[in-house]
DNA sequence: TTGTTTTAAATGTATATACAAATATATACA
DNA sequence: TGTATATATTTGTATATACATTTAAAACAA
C-alpha cells in the first residue's frame, strides 16, 4: 500500500499547525531535529526536510547551536507594505491617534456579502476609525467582520490597539489580497480626511485570511498627497 | 583549513549565475542532479540542496521523471502584478495598441538623476507611449534608461514589444521597486489619456534591477476610472 | 499501423552515518 | 570572584545508499 503523504509532510504540517494554533508562538523554540524525528520515528535528515521547508518560507528561523525557533513578523507581505498603520507611523518617529467613529453590527449589503463571502442581509461587525498621523488624518479605515471570527469584536476600543492588530493576534494572517484603485472620495469620506471633494485618494480594499479562512474585509482610503505605497523586493 | 563555502552553495551559485546570464534560459532543462554532483565532484544530495533551494525561491520547477527546468516568468512580483500591460490585456482578450509619442536622448534633471543613480545634466534614453486596451487608453509610460544599459534602445519602434518587453530580454529581472500615489493628471498627461484634469490617477514609479544593477526607472500613469492593482499572495 | 509492455532516466522520499561549527552551560582554576 | 576550559546540545554540511514514482522512449505484439 502507497504512503498516503510523505513523513516529512507530516511533519511539517504538524509545525504549521501548531504555529497556526499558536502552540508556538513567535521566538519561541520548536523542538529540536532530534526530537521531531524520535516523536515521528523517522530518521534526523526527514525532520530535516520539514524544518528546512519552513525555513525557507519565512515561518521559522534557525540558530546554530541554539535550535529553531518560530519567525518573527512572518515576513508574508512582500507585496504591499500596509502592514499596521500605527507601527507605521511610529517607526517614522511620528505620533499615531486615532478616532473610532462606528462600531456596530449592520446587515451587509450586496457587494459587502459577496467581498466577506456571506449572504446579503446577514449580519456582520463594521467598524470605522480614521487614524492621524502627528494629528492630520492620513487613513479611514472601514472594516466588516463576520461575528464567528471575532464574538467579541464590539467590545473592543481601538485605542492601542488597531483592528488589524486584534485580528492578527487572533489569526496569524496566511493570505492577503489587495486590491488598489485612485478615486476622489465621496462627502463623509472627505470630512471625515479632511480634505477637500477635489483631492484624489488611494483606496485599498484588503482582505486577509488565516488558514484559508476569511478574517476581514478592509477598505483603507488614503489622501494623495498626504500617503504613498512602496513595495520592494 | 575550513572550506570557505559549502559545497551546495558553490552548485547554487553556478546555477544563479547561469540563469541570470541566459545559459539557461525558461523552461530549459537545467542538467539533472546526477550530472550536477559528477561535474562537481559531490553527492547527489549534495546536487539536490543546491536545486531544491532555487526551486523554493522559484527560480527552478522540477517535475519527477523529466528533469529540473527555469521557471517561467521568475515568480519575483508577487507585490503588484501590473507585470506586461500588453499581456495583461491580451490575458482579457482584449486588443493591445500603443502609439510612441517621444524617443529621444535627454539630459536629466535633478529628481531623475536621482531616481536612475546619475548625475543631473547626464545624458539618458527617454520614451513616452501611451497603451490602449481596445483603443481606449490606459496607460501612459514613461521610461528612463541609462545608455549604457541599453545602447540601441533609440532604435526600437516598440510596436510590437512594449520597452518592459525589451529590456527584460536584455536583463532577466531579480528586483522591482514600486511607489504608488494617488494624483491628479497634468494638462499633457490628460490629453494624452483623454480624460479629464480632474479624474484621478494611480502613478506608478517602477524601478527595476537586474543582478544589482539598476536597469530603468518608469513612470506609469493609469486613469482611476479604467484601472487598478491587484495583488494576492 | 496501432496499441501494449518494457526499460531507462529523472526526480521524490527516506535512512544511517559522520564530522564541523556555534552556542550555552558547567567545571576547574587562579 | 572572575576567567579560562571542557562539555553537551543543536544545527550545518556531506556522503552513500535504497527504493518509489513519474515520464518518455524503445521494443514488441497484434
Amino acid at each position: 500500500m502507497p504512503r498516503v503523504q510523505p513523513r516529512y509532510k507530516a511533519i511539517r504540517s504538524y509545525l504549521e499547525e501548531a504555529i497556526r494554533n499558536r502552540e508556538f508562538v513567535a521566538d519561541q523554540q520548536i523542538p529540536t531535529e532530534m526530537a521531531l524525528a524520535e516523536r515521528f520515528g523517522v530518521s534526523r535528515m526527514t525532520a530535516n526536510k520539514a524544518i528546512a521547508e519552513l525555513v525557507a518560507e519565512g515561518y521559522l528561523v534557525r540558530h546554530q547551536g541554539l535550535g529553531t525557533f518560530v519567525a518573527e513578523v512572518r515576513a508574508e507581505s512582500p507585496l504591499l507594505e500596509i502592514r499596521n498603520i500605527a507601527d507605521e507611523i511610529r517607526d517614522r518617529r511620528h505620533v499615531h491617534s486615532s478616532e473610532l467613529h462606528r462600531l456596530e453590527a449592520v446587515a451587509v449589503d450586496a457587494p459587502t456579502a459577496l467581498r466577506l463571502g456571506v449572504r446579503e442581509g446577514q449580519q456582520a461587525f463594521h467598524s470605522l476609525i480614521v487614524h492621524r498621523e502627528n494629528g492630520i488624518p492620513i487613513q479611514l479605515e472601514e472594516r466588516f467582520v463576520r461575528p464567528e471570527i471575532a464574538p467579541d469584536y464590539l467590545q473592543q476600543r481601538f485605542e492601542d490597539k488597531t483592528p488589524s492588530q486584534y485580528l492578527s493576534e487572533l489569526y496569524p494572517l496566511s493570505e492577503m489580497e489587495h486590491i488598489v484603485e485612485a478615486i476622489l472620495p465621496d462627502t463623509e469620506t472627505s470630512k471625515l480626511l479632511e480634505i477637500d471633494t477635489t483631492e484624489p485618494c488611494l483606496r485599498v480594499d484588503r482582505r486577509t485570511w488565516s488558514d484559508q479562512k476569511l478574517v476581514s474585509c478592509a477598505r483603507l482610503i488614503h489622501p494623495g498627497s498626504r500617503y504613498r505605497l512602496s513595495s520592494r523586493g
